[in-house]
DNA sequence: TTGTAATTAATGTAATTACATTTAATTTTA
DNA sequence: TAAAATTAAATGTAATTACATTAATTACAA
């Protein structure tokens, strides 16, 4: 369905405030579907992400702003996504060794075992996209990084 | 800058995984930036799209439901945005004549002009996107469109 | 050195969101 | 018709987000 049924929009001003749109919603959209899938493993999105950031450092621990910078969404406050992860027990908090103002966090066996259980739904979900082909997805890929440069 | 250097990661697993992550990205990216531009107006996004929903009906009132099945994010509970719109008088809550379950809501010549006043700055942002040219524009509908479309 | 600025993370708070429940009215159906 | 089910909107609440501020440490400049 396009996004004027979606919305039940007869027509849009422009070809642009469409893909203004759609953008946001599209992204609105994957969200939630994401949330949903993320729910039984009683993660957030928000938090699943500081988790997957983690790992991608292979065991090295990582500041808190150096998180932050790899967030899809910065406002929301990695120090406080951090404490519900420790509560979880799924990562450490470690007193920076050259910068005491910092703080390492480390992911523990627990966080790493919780993102291979997760894995499969996510790839799942990774496979249904697949069927747009390679081509489309790069395309959309490069539509998108255009899409943000133009803007700013 | 691409999306992998936005988040400084250095690559994607698969080129879907990355067009998955690069909705999610660009749709708070571009949400980040109307926020800021609703700012100065007294608004926040959510609120100037029921507005702009109402706009769409010339006049005519809509139930909050109606609002609710054209808005971006349906999550965010209409009733309750449009409690803020009632607060700063910029639409009126009306019994519904023919179902008394249901309020129609109207936009209030206040609301229209604070639309008319926001869309020189709204213009803008659409006419930095149409650099793009129309035809890449139209590409990344139909693609967001297509994503949307694989995984329901 | 010493005072000032900048950086890092945490915290306070008001507003918003997510989700469940409630209330009132309407529709269905037995 | 009367009872049950459904629908529309509002409300309660816990969690999260947005935004500002604070506290501690480090960097820098006079």
């Amino acid at each position: 369905m396009g996004i004027a049924e979606e919305l039940k929009q007869s027509h849009f001003q422009t070809e642009a405030t469409k893909a203004i749109v759609n953008v946001i919603y599209t992204g609105n959209w994957i969200i939630q579907r994401q949330q949903e899938m993320f729910k039984p493993f009683g993660v957030t999105m928000q938090q699943y992400n500081v988790l997957r950031i983690l790992k991608g450092q292979q065991g090295k621990p990582m500041t808190v702003l150096a998180i932050t910078e790899r967030m899809l969404d910065r406002m929301s406050n990695a120090s406080r996504l951090v404490d519900k992860l420790v509560e979880k027990q799924l990562v450490e908090r470690r007193q920076c060794p050259n910068d005491r103002r910092a703080v390492d966090i480390v992911l523990l066996p627990a966080g790493l075992s919780l993102l291979e259980r997760m894995e499969g739904d996510l790839k799942k979900l990774g496979q249904k996209i697949e069927v747009m082909g390679n081509e489309h997805l790069m395309q959309l890929n490069e539509l998108l990084d255009q899409f943000r440069t133009r803007i700013s």
